[in-house]
DNA sequence: GACTCACTGGTC
DNA sequence: ACCAGTGAGTCC
């Protein structure tokens, strides 16, 4: 079928129209017009799961250089792609009679190719990650390039072209001196190149030195670009905000899914043209298309948020770790509690040991910050039962209020209760859809289910037995924040006013730019006591608040997630650097920084090495526990999951295709454990099944899992596979 | 993954 | 008659 291929006038399709076809006749539908003498292989986006080839073919007239962006007929549609490979010829030959190419359309040829260096990144991303080339590369484009035609792109082209060097803002020019630790790391990142952990605890100035960085690159070479990123859409603002009083308007972008189409396509282009020198954004920017990149910045690199959790599920740190490595570009990645893997890997040469690949940059010292608050562990064991908050930590919150000073409270779970029950039958508000409780809102009326979305209005009465007494069990931040209200309603402030309690999680910021506001409001001290999920542990620096507690944290010490206290400690650490951010006013108030922590295993090590603020202690102890047990860092896994409407049909597509890997190269080195439930089972009924996969060796991982993929395809249109909604592979998974 | 198409069952 | 919803099949 003739398209509509003819929208740029640079067009390399061939004229197909009937109507400049004279007399020609059109060509039959999905032939290779005569014209075309060059096979393309485009990058479309087809996932790894469709049984086709990575890449597709198509006829062109000219041989396209690999990066050029073109639109090609896919079906009845057409849609994006990317000229992947050097084209062949197919002119004298006369062989190739096995297909018919369909001809390439229009190629966006007022854009600039996409580089070697960026397809080399997304061809490894694909492969290692289990995916196709088409998948990621066009998940990295900015969505509005797809429905842009070569004209409008020329126009938008033009309208930004400004480079050169950066202009000198009033903050550049009068810099405050950097503390010792902070010159000593930027010497280093300076003098040496590869991959650098720079290990700074909160109010370490981590920031700064990521600023003086990208300042002496900028200056140092006029072309280049660096990239930094932050876990958390909420935290690119304030990173924004930063990198243009240093830098300018002009030389900064963000990327992150955050913003509007034509926002993101604006960005993408002025990183791609090299016109943006600083890119901003969140995990998806380590794909953005940065020719002069040559450095990266992964701050807060431990954050589970950098890596995608559905779709291809790569992790941003560890690809840019890749890039940088590829593209000759310094990586820096940044955190007061680094993940094990990189803690691990930038161990100091010891013995035989060589030490890891990365150069570890240590920041102990607070600047401008009081003392690292003190921990205070409250034994609940201790505590009259069904004590939600102890008298001891209410006592100290009270004092804060009497100061007024603020503090934080911080449960992770929304809503009012986790569960409503009847007391009658025991009927509990299970989803109907899911293998999870309905969480109970009480703000609205509703039990909502966190995992489907499904909600229902409370009901009156047990839906059960029709006993009108039904309970909330459990809290949640709701309940926690009437709960307070109700102990504070007698405590007047200094000035005589009530106290003000307020919450901060995904409910209560559902609004576009409500963060915002209710951040502003603490910061105004407008707030004496904030409830809050991880929300509020991430990144906001109040400088008002002098206590920090963690009502609930036991849960994570005896998870069956390996990785659970690794993130507890690092959750309670970032929260214990929320409190007394600010020296001059803890002195000037005589107060001092206190975290406060409920727990019945006041004992535990995870507690002892957070009361001396001692990650390293944590780390060594959760490394040799690790070692012992041949997980990562010391082992590298998979996760191969299946989803059906029977949990059996799942586990048995699993089992099966474990069989199958048998005969695969590397199957002797890499375990494969038997197929389970997921721990959430079932949602939106469907039944989720999934297998882990295990190698010390990560080259036998991966070579096992290329060669699985195929015979994956095949199972599935086996009997045995007909049941199977789908599959898929989650390489370095961060939960299992 | 994104799309189309054929088919279903519910509704005005 | 007209849909929303769903499952199967296709894509060079």
């Amino acid at each position: 079928m003739p398209t509509r291929s003819s929208i740029s006038t640079t067009s390399t399709a061939p004229e197909t129209d009937a109507a400049t076809a004279g007399n020609s006749a059109p060509p039959p539908p999905d032939s290779a017009p005569a014209g075309a003498a060059w096979r393309l292989d485009i990058a479309v986006q087809t996932p790894a799961h469709a049984a086709l080839g990575d890449l597709l073919s198509y006829a062109g007239a000219a041989p396209l250089v690999p990066g050029t962006l073109v639109r090609v007929p896919l079906g009845r549609r057409e849609v994006l792609g990317v000229v992947w490979n050097e084209p062949t010829s197919l002119a004298g030959t006369g062989a190739e009679p096995d297909m018919a190419l369909k001809p390439v359309g229009a190629a966006l040829d007022a854009l600039a190719p996409l580089g070697e260096a960026w397809r080399d990144l997304v061809a490894f991303a694909a492969r290692y990650y289990q995916r196709s080339i088409g998948e990621i590369a066009l998940a990295a484009l900015p969505p509005q390039l797809r429905d842009l035609t070569t004209t409008q792109l020329a126009r938008r082209l033009k309208r930004k072209t400004t480079t050169g060097p950066v202009a000198q803002t009033a903050e550049a020019a009068n810099l405050i001196a950097l503390s010792p630790e902070q010159t000593a790391a930027l010497a280093r990142i300076e003098a040496e190149s590869g991959t650098f952990l720079l290990v700074g605890s909160t109010g370490s100035g981590k920031t700064e030195v990521y600023l003086r960085c990208v300042a002496d690159l900028l200056a140092r070479d006029p072309e280049a670009q660096a990239l930094v990123m932050v876990p958390e859409i909420n935290l690119t603002p304030q990173l924004e905000a930063r990198f243009k009083a240093r830098f300018g308007d002009e030389a900064v972008v963000s990327l992150h899914s955050g913003m509007t189409n034509p926002q993101r396509l604006a960005s993408w282009l002025a990183a791609h043209s090299g016109a943006a020198r600083i890119v901003l954004g969140t995990r998806m920017a380590v794909f953005a298309s940065i020719p002069g990149l040559k450095l990266i910045v992964v701050d807060e690199e431990h954050d589970p948020s950098y890596k995608q959790q559905e779709g291809a599920r790569y992790s941003a740190r560890d690809l840019a770790v890749w890039r940088g490595q590829r593209e000759g570009a310094k990586v820096i990645l940044g955190s007061a509690t680094p993940s094990l893997e990189s803690w691990h890997q930038s161990r100091p040469a010891e013995g035989g040991d060589p030490g890891g690949r990365y150069v570890r940059l240590e920041m102990p010292s607070r600047i401008g910050a009081g003392e690292l608050p003190a921990v205070r562990l409250v034994d609940m064991n201790l505590q009259p039962p069904k004590t939600v908050l102890s008298g001891a930590l209410l006592d100290a919150i009270g004092q804060r209020i009497a100061r007024g000073e603020q503090s934080m409270i911080f449960l992770n779970r929304r809503g009012y209760a986790p569960v409503l029950a009847c007391g009658d039958c025991g009927w509990k508000s299970e989803c109907p859809h899911c293998s999870a409780y309905r969480v109970f809102h009480k703000i609205d009326r509703t039990l909502r289910c966190h995992h489907c979305g499904f909600t229902e209005r409370v009901p009156r009465a047990c839906p059960a037995c029709g006993n009108p007494d039904i309970a909330p069990v459990g809290r949640g931040t709701e309940r926690l924040e009437e709960h307070l209200g109700e102990l504070f309603a007698a405590v007047k402030r200094p000035d005589g006013s009530a106290v003000r309690i307020a919450r901060i999680d995904a409910d209560s910021t559902k609004k576009q730019g409500a963060l915002e506001s209710q951040l502003a409001a603490v910061h105004a001290g407008e707030v004496d006591v904030l409830v809050g999920t991880q929300m509020i542990a991430k990144g906001h620096d109040f400088r008002r608040i002098t206590l920090v507690a963690a009502v609930n944290p036991d849960g994570a010490l005896f998870s069956s997630d390996f990785r659970a206290p690794e993130r507890l400690f690092s959750l309670l650490m970032q929260s214990a650097g929320r409190a007394g951010r600010d020296a001059a006013y803890l002195a000037a108030q005589g107060a001092t920084a206190e975290m406060w922590i409920q727990t019945f295993h006041s004992q535990h090590p995870l507690f002892m090495a957070l009361r001396k603020h001692d990650y390293a202690a944590f780390a060594k102890q959760q490394l040799d526990e690790r070692q012992a047990a041949a997980m990562p860092p010391f082992a590298f896994q998979a996760l191969l999951r299946a989803d059906a409407r029977e949990q059996s049909v799942a586990q048995a597509f699993l089992n099966i295709a474990a069989d199958a890997a048998e005969a695969l190269p590397g199957a002797d080195i890499v375990t494969r454990y038997p197929a389970v439930p997921l721990s959430i089972q079932r949602v939106a009924n469907v039944e989720r099944a999934q297998m882990l996969i295990e190698s010390p060796s990560r080259a036998a991982l991966q070579r096992l899992l290329a060669s699985w993929q195929p015979l994956l395809h095949e199972l599935r249109r086996t009997p045995e596979g007909k049941g199977v909604i789908r599959w898929l592979v989650d390489v370095d998974p961060h939960s299992i």
